[in-house]
DNA sequence: GTCTATACCAAGATAGAC
DNA sequence: GTCTATCTTGGTATAGAC
């Protein structure tokens, strides 16, 4: 048993987990491999992390693999809790507030799509497939409710981390009721329905 | 009249433009001088652009400010337009219209509020002032309503770009007659009201 | 107003001692 | 596995010729 098998295994688990913070907090051309080393331990400017990964690109490919997995296999785990629930308003809630909690939980990945996803193909289609929707209350033409409801909490994430706090003070339980109540189908009314 | 007032202008225009989408692609410390010499069309890699911007910084300071300035001339301008709408419903659908349509105009303030927010304080400040919804259509709690169709329309405008195409297939008119029609206001109903 | 030349520094990457 | 040393490249910035 060497070395790499002790601490080898756990220096590489925590650079990965390094260049994802730095990946996604100043891009992948922003981002140094030496920032990466100064945060792990190692000294920077040497190419100490080259016993790791090869070049920056490897890098960033191994982080977010490992990333994406992780993403995948924990909301996977969650979408059987959720199908659970047996009455739909409370089920849609409950799917609401998961995509939410991955979109903060996987907030790295989240951000290297939104900035890198052209330089990682493979990288939308991961992430996208990870937080899609699992259940489709009604299988009929719920879609374009389903995508206002998608994006609302992409949004919701993304202004609430730009300005700190709760998106313009509306905490998360009540944005979530408002956004059940808001995509609970109604009976027709007048003119403007949703589809022209 | 030197010749700084008959190109020099130009150039600095042209200048603070290919700035502001070096700035939004790379973020500020992925981007380059040099990009954006390359760009307008000078010798990249001399210090060209320094004679219209001392430093990195104040050409970002300069972009920006620029641009903040446009983004909120013309959102006032098109705010008197929205006003003479009557009928609420339709007045609503204008008012999300025009959000959406000002992300996208301002796509690069918009990424660049988001990336690089901590960066620039006055950044975040000026970009919501001008977003800001112009009109609450009722006067009362209608807050997180209004919440839940800005982060919408902003996670629309993402998406869509992650997508490059609309997000999941949904078009913009379909998408704002959906949240039209779901942040209209309905009378109560069962257990979940908004508020708890 | 743009270029050449240059100083200075930091980054990505490799070779080799320990 | 980590460090020292080193190479190469490219970026920020300045001084000065045109």
């Amino acid at each position: 048993m060497t070395t790499a098998a002790r601490g080898g295994q756990k220096t590489r688990e925590r650079i990965l987990d390094a260049a994802m913070d730095v990946f996604a907090e100043d891009g992948f051309t922003g981002a140094t491999i030496s920032e990466v080393e100064r945060r792990v331990g190692l000294a920077a400017g040497t190419g100490s992390l080259h016993r790791h990964f090869p070049s920056k690109e490897a890098l960033l490919e191994a982080a977010v693999e490992r990333e994406v997995s992780r993403c995948r296999a924990e909301t996977e785990a969650a979408r059987e809790e959720l199908l659970r629930a047996a009455d739909p308003v409370e089920r849609r809630k409950q799917v609401y507030e998961q995509m939410l909690h991955d979109m903060r939980r996987y907030d790295r990945l989240f951000r290297l799509m939104l900035n890198e996803g052209d330089r990682v193909p493979a990288l939308r289609q991961a992430i996208w497939a990870a937080l899609q929707r699992p259940v489709r209350s009604p299988p009929e033409e719920r879609d374009a409710v389903d995508a206002v409801a998608m994006a609302a909490l992409g949004g919701y994430h993304l202004f609430s981390m730009m300005q700190g706090r709760p998106f313009n003070g509306v905490g998360e339980d009540r944005f979530l009721n408002t956004l059940v109540e808001s995509t609970r189908p109604r009976r027709r009314h007048g003119a403007s329905t949703a589809r022209p």
